[in-house]
DNA sequence: CTTTTTATTAGCAAATAAGCTAAATAGCTT
DNA sequence: AAGCTATTTAGCTTATTTGCTAATAAAAAG
């Protein structure tokens, strides 16, 4: 469960042009997204999600995109595992999912006219 | 319609602990949300939703709210509606479901296997 | 065992953000 | 018109963020 102190961090990681954009381009990009090498969709732009791969599609330096994708990883919102000298990097679903419910009963609340306790945890 | 600019801008405003909870203050407090005085909730803490109002509850600078309203407020997730010498704050509905629906969107398309072609506007 | 590949850490500069106080503006209320 | 009330703007300081290059680490490949 994402705690007040989690959804800042996970806005605050995608409110930013190039962490954004990585997140879609994993998210969205159709890569190789495991170390259990599921095939990625030809036509996409990517063939495989290790930092490099990443940074290939950035006008960035290679430590700069590494530095955003700790971000979005401390954020919970992609994972990173390691597998021999490569890190292979998966969006984290689970998160999306917290979020997109989060805002699902935010609005659903809001047009049924539900009126919250202030809570300064959530 | 929210393009990768609107999105961006709205995650930044979300990803600040001030603003956050003034978002959160703002959606779920139960004040007196517009200017034809739908009243709010007794129980609930507030009772307009002046700038001065919900400036008193943070610990923070009258101008500096006020700074952090216009963020809230240049990002879409309120509006700021002046009348006679007073601004009356209200949740921006509108995009929060939109918001919630790229998040279904995201998670939905995830679960299904959907693949898109990487888009750098949306 | 040296080189290459993959990724991170360290340290720096420039830009941006977040707070403050003081001053300005705009509309009431006497 | 003088003085409130509500809000924003201006200008400042400090902290944080975002980029870079150079150096380091760890594993793979030759």
């Amino acid at each position: 469960m994402l705690n007040m102190e989690d959804k800042i961090k996970i806005f605050k990681a995608l409110g930013n042009e190039t962490r954004f954009k990585i997140f879609k381009n994993i998210f969205t990009g159709g890569y190789a997204c495991s170390i259990d090498d599921k095939q990625p969709n030809d036509d996409i732009i990517a063939q495989a999600t290790c930092v490099t791969s990443i940074a290939e599609h950035f006008d960035f330096a290679l430590p700069t995109i590494s530095r955003h994708l700790k971000e979005l990883k401390d954020a919970k919102i992609i994972t990173m595992t390691k597998s021999k000298n490569k890190i292979y990097i998966e969006p984290n679903i689970e998160t999306m999912k917290e979020i997109a419910e989060c805002f699902a009963v935010l609005v659903n609340d809001y047009d049924k006219g539900v009126v919250y306790q202030y809570d300064n945890t959530k």
